[in-house]
DNA sequence: TTACCTCCTTGACAATTATCAAGGCCGTCA
DNA sequence: TGACGGCCTTGATAATTGTCAAGGAGGTAA
């Protein structure tokens, strides 16, 4: 697993930014350096940064009532940590982030993002535009999770990876480990284990290495009993 | 069902706002009256209105790939619909709100929300505050709908209703038919009705009408392996 | 090199949940 | 009043998913 890998490219609050109001945060933003096996925050602290990721891997994840590890999110470079987080009340890191390689990260403060706001009205209606949009995606996320079984999940989450990358014909690279991907599809490793064999079985997908190819969207999709549109790229 | 019934207590983006605040958007507002069976809009329409009930009720919902109506909400008198839908990019409604009572609502215009935002920096940042919480508690409903079966789910939505609503002894009322409830939790109302029927039996719960009696909620959590804290008020 | 360790896979089995079918209850409406 | 329709329940059965146990592949560290 190389350490240049990059996440899938995904709006981030920092992108609403103007050239101008971008140099001001940059300022008062500062570098950290992390290594394997450490912790960013741990889940109950002070949310007082949102982090970029310049180098490395993040995984953010919460401690199940089981005892398990659920893992919400990976990052890689480019990746921005915590935009949500710091404008919670209260103001705590609803998860922890550990560190998985060794890690290079820019801090920007919460209240450098307030001040911000304060002096830039439109700016805050862009943000309560783009967290509200989070929330619809969110609840789409419910809406798989609830509706549809754990076949439809993962051709869902292959979907979603799919309009996430940069298309090379009909293929798309795995960004996480089985067992992380398991986790987030709320199903167990063994399960996911056997969905594989089963749609590689029926000739929907092939897999070498991280690297899945689909050679038909339709078949893939009638087969689960989905509609093809979900692998529409709608940016 | 009486039409007197009142949703549990809610936070909207409505009490953010300061008395003045809340008169220039009530000098902007209209009234609406709808009578059973209409549509106060339907997804894909452009969502320009949020929308008070006063009197009466609504069901938010969206239509599933199988077919099947998924309720997400019902809203009875005091209940404020769309506070997200209106700040998302496309502005268009995600579900649609069906009416289910002879209904009278209050409806504000997204531009009048807009001038106040512009107008008030400080009430952004609640605004944005507000919303953030909000992912906070989808995330938290992923967790319980991914990690945890149905058992355990509908104690988890007991204790979310029971620290809603404002508290008579250990019992608390289902604002909800049982099929819309089991739609809420994901599951068939057929097993709702045996999950109902097993805690009955086991004396967890008494059930009289649409009023549960917990007659110990520590017992009932450790029956099904959950943390008796859920039933803490967390206001 | 060996000794771990984690991830991934597979098999056998158990638990959970859905599906299908039927009947009772309770409203509304003609 | 009777007919209809929705909701709730129950039973029988099937499908889905989890649990436990075991082994292979590959990486890392002593």
């Amino acid at each position: 697993m190389s350490s240049t890998q990059t996440c899938p490219i995904e709006a981030s609050i920092l992108q609403l930014l103007s050239p101008s109001q971008r140099n001001i945060l940059e300022a008062q933003s500062h570098q950290i350096n992390l290594n394997s096996h450490e912790y960013l925050f741990e889940r109950g602290d002070t949310a007082d940064h949102i982090y970029q990721v310049n180098k490395g891997k993040v995984t953010l994840s919460r401690l199940m009532p089981n005892g398990e590890q659920k893992v919400f999110k990976v990052f890689l470079s480019g990746g921005v940590i915590a935009e949500m987080a710091v404008f919670m009340q209260p103001r705590e890191y609803p998860m922890s982030a550990h560190i998985d390689q060794e890690t290079t990260l820019t801090a920007y403060s919460y209240a450098s993002f307030k001040e911000l706001f304060i002096s830039n009205p439109e700016l805050s209606l862009q943000v309560i535009s783009f967290i509200s949009n989070r929330v619809g995606q969110l609840m789409n996320s419910l809406d798989m999770l609830t509706q549809v079984n754990a076949n439809q999940r993962l051709v869902m989450h292959f979907a979603d990876i799919y309009s996430k990358q940069k298309r090379c014909g009909n293929r798309f690279t795995l960004p996480n480990t089985k067992k992380v991907l398991a986790s987030q599809l709320g199903i167990t490793p063994e399960t996911l284990s056997r969905l594989f064999k089963k749609l590689k079985f029926n000739g929907l997908i092939t897999e070498s290495g991280a690297c899945i190819t689909v050679p038909d969207f339709t078949v893939l999709c009638r087969e689960v009993d989905l509609v093809p549109s979900i692998f529409q790229h709608n940016h």
